[in-house]
DNA sequence: AGAGGTTACATTGACGCCAATGTATCGACA
DNA sequence: TGTCGATACATTGGCGTCAATGTAACCTCT
């Protein structure tokens, strides 16, 4: 018999959770140099590149402006590349350096360490089940992978 | 058969989930005029006080001094009350004002009705999981209720 | 009593993040 | 061609958050 519990319990928990969680994850990528969003932003790029900001943005669930910002203190550090589109000049095409590239793979490695151990806890049956119930949570705002 | 999902992938997933209902959540509580980090703190205390400021900052997840920053802000506007503590002078013990009590009404009730319209998605099976693996990941940082 | 380590809270500087808004480009259509 | 709404990105002001650190009270042990 499944415990009962209230879409306000469910909101608390995920909330607090998610928050230790940053913390623990930021602490481990410290040791790598780099916090979190940043190097999320760079894997992620590395991984699809050439991609649109706002895809990017979609793809790791921060707003559009935030984006924004953040690539460009990265494009300042040499991390990434701007492109303007040739097909539609509003468009900003975004690509790792080599630096950057070189980075994102040491990051990889990090953030899969970071993550490992966070959710080491679960059971692999368990970390499946999270996965399908925070998509059915996102669907509204999946990226183009979403069918 | 569960399809195998990495760590790295559970934790993208998790913090693309994370950042968007939290911007769903400070959307409706905006509607009541308020932030979701400060209605969750007035609604904590008035559920529990008199509080102690690091109890706070463990029920709702976050650093003490984040805390006490955002409890500082609430007392200046009149929804709690500080008082040291009698016995251990270091201590402080946190209160809804009347007024903040007035409020920690009115914004446990958006609170509530947010969360079931975000959470509305997952059928009463899938949140009871849902709060069992998050309770099993913040194992560590648990309030007194931890069992 | 008092020295030294510990605990509870406050403060600081920097960052991530958002909503709102501004600017340039695009596309359709008169 | 010029106009108008829509789209893609940039900018801005403000909040929430953290780690690191400071200050005061507590506790133990001599």
């Amino acid at each position: 018999m499944p415990k009962s519990v209230t879409a306000a319990q469910v909101a608390d928990e995920f909330s607090r959770t998610a928050k230790i969680l940053v913390r623990h994850f930021n602490e481990r990528l410290g040791e790598h140099g780099v916090s979190t969003p940043r190097s999320r932003l760079v894997v992620e790029v590395a991984r699809s590149q050439p991609v649109r900001l706002t895809e990017l943005a979609l793809a790791v669930g921060i707003a559009q402006g935030t984006a924004s910002t953040l690539v460009d203190a990265l494009v300042r550090d040499g991390l990434l590349e701007r492109q303007t589109s040739a097909g539609d000049r509003r468009s900003v095409l975004l690509r790792v350096t080599a630096q950057g590239a070189a980075l994102a793979q040491d990051w990889t490695a990090g953030y899969e360490r970071a993550a490992e151990e966070l959710f080491e806890p679960l059971t692999a049956e368990q970390m499946s089940t999270l996965v399908d119930i925070l998509r059915t949570l996102s669907a509204d705002e999946t990226p183009a992978t979403g069918g």
